[in-house]
RNA sequence: CGGGGAGUGGCGCAGUCCGGUAGCGCAUUCGCUUUGGGAGCGAAGGGUCGCAGGUUCAAAUCCUGUCUCCCCGACCA
């Protein structure tokens, strides 16, 4: 068999690339650090945002669309997140072109007056909008989410886990009361936990960033972290409590029961285009993608194997109802009849691309009443009687979306270690992993992990062993020990 | 943005040092034989060698600039 993606452990990265190449996900783009999405990839976003944003309408949330715009000024209102950001916009200075000998060049005279920033996030033009919108306690609270594409001129870019221009949702919410804003922090953070791992198998830990790893501009930034199989952790979404920064930068009061003049507290937080990587690289394999079924485009490919025109036919007859019963069941299901293709050949491309389970059936499963079944996450094989095979498969769906949160759990629990001490931590870090340590709060001690080892705190986990220590670098207290890995 | 590597039919590569008619494998099209884990034979189509300048009788090859990708660093979802 032919070896089109690289092994895991003789090249992680390239195994990477390799693997979203042979899967059709996504292209690079003429433009540096863009990437097209194909439609294997896109599907997979597709079906992410159907989920999530469901979870979001059930939580009492509305869509609406800010622009691709904002006004160079609003970016500098706060200044936190002037900070964050200035370094990554993307700026627009002119709005024509003009023809010269050899193409375009652009129109000296049509420069702006006032430069837009691309959206590198969307925080400032939402909030000026919500000074319009918010004059009483009654217009609170608000809960908006908007499905967008924003840009962030990134220095070093990888296909979906960091692109200068990526797809995400980012919520904006405002609200009367601190406590009001920091529930629903938590709330979102939650609706993350249970996504990535209902959906997307993905375990992750739960928990707040440090100063220095905060969001610009939040008053806490919580996050979902999880652990790639080559031992490097993956911020896979945050959920910020903005206090009452933005409010107060934009002016956004209320008139609260009391009739006091107040400002609003407001929350935000996003998941992108990122996730399709770290699904990637939890689960994939070195035959390639391994989707988990909830996420997957075509979660049954039914391959018909034939040597003759009457033998396709018997075999394509019997399939049908098969297939017919599988639809039924809500299952997405694919025939691939393609004549130009042996079913070897289709075997490793639909391996290739992650469907979770496939059919192959032949004359002799056609004389026996059965077929061939074949998981994609474990490659078992076996050959069952067709007899309800729609309920089998079914079920069996729903076992790989279990079995595979379990693998990806074994797997995290088995790269996760304590560590008391510092020498014992700059050697284990070596092997990647998550690391629970003793830390004693300071931003130095931070620094100084990561100056000597590259690792960084990834979170304070909100549960866990929660027990106080003594700092592994300089001893002084800790209350609790905190999550390291050297990170995406 | 710094250091290193790379860009040649759709994909993977050779050719570049030492300038002289652009090649190979896979894929594609047609025909026949095949089809239970990436089929075989025969024929055909497809590339101004990333792009722009320059040197030369002659440039994939030498020089300059530039764009993109990969790896390592600094920055970030």
């Amino acid at each position: 068999m032919a070896k089109r993606i690289t092994n895991r452990k003789d090249d992680y990265s390239q195994w990477y690339l390799d693997v979203v190449k042979e899967a059709k996900l996504a292209d690079h783009s003429p433009v540096r650090g863009c990437m097209v999405i194909r439609p294997n990839g896109f599907s997979i976003w597709e079906k992410m945002k159907a989920s999530l944003d469901q979870m979001f309408k059930d939580t009492g949330h509305e869509n609406a669309y800010f622009p691709l715009f904002i006004p160079k000024s609003f970016l500098s209102k706060e200044a936190q997140h002037v900070e964050g950001f200035a370094k990554e916009c993307a700026v627009i200075t002119h709005s024509r072109l003009q023809s010269v000998d050899n193409g375009v060049e652009v129109d000296p005279s049509s420069r702006l007056e006032e430069e837009l920033i691309v959206r590198p996030t969307s925080e400032t033009i939402i909030w000026d909008a919500y000074r319009n919108w918010i004059q009483s306690y009654r217009d609170l609270p608000i809960l908006i989410n908007q499905w967008a594409n924003v840009v962030r001129w990134e220095m070093r870019t990888r296909l979906f886990l960091r692109t200068m221009e990526f797809l995400w949702q980012e919520g904006h919410t405002a609200h009367a009361t601190e406590q009001e804003a920091v529930e629903e922090t938590l709330q979102m953070l939650e609706v993350y936990r249970v996504f990535a791992e209902e959906f997307m198998a993905m375990p992750v830990v739960t928990g707040v960033k440090t100063e220095s790893e905060r969001f610009a501009g939040a008053v806490d930034t919580y996050c979902i972290e999880s652990l790639m199989q080559d031992g490097k952790a993956l911020q896979a979404g945050t959920s910020h409590f903005l206090g009452q920064n933005f409010a107060k930068a934009f002016d956004v009061k209320f008139q609260d029961q009391d009739g006091q003049h107040k400002y609003v507290w407001a929350t935000s937080w996003g998941v992108s285009t990122r996730l399709i990587g770290g699904l990637i690289m939890t689960h994939s394999d070195d035959n390639g993608l391994v989707l988990p079924p909830k996420l997957a485009p075509v979660q049954v490919v039914v391959v018909p194997i034939f040597k003759n025109d009457e033998q396709k036919t018997l075999v394509l007859e019997y399939a049908a109802p098969v297939i017919e019963q599988i639809k039924e069941k809500g299952i997405t299901v694919k025939l691939d009849d393609r004549e130009n293709f042996k079913p070897g050949w289709k075997f490793a491309e639909h391996e290739a691309q992650g469907v979770p389970l496939r059919i192959a059936i032949g004359p002799r499963d056609v004389k026996n009443g059965n077929i061939e079944l074949a998981r994609r996450d474990t490659l078992e094989k076996n050959i069952i009687s067709a007899e309800g095979i729609a309920g089998h498969i079914s079920e069996l769906l729903e076992k790989i979306q279990s079995d595979m949160l379990e693998a990806a759990t074994e797997r995290i629990a088995s790269q996760t270690r304590h560590i008391e001490t510092y020498d014992e931590f700059k050697e284990s870090i070596e092997d990647g992993g998550f690391i629970y340590a003793h830390w004693d709060g300071t931003a130095e001690t931070e620094e100084k992990i990561k100056e000597e080892t590259k690792a960084t705190i990834r979170c304070i986990p909100t549960n866990g062993d929660d027990s106080p220590g003594k700092c592994m670098v300089t001893g002084k207290p800790s209350s609790r020990k905190v999550l390291f890995a050297r990170s995406y």
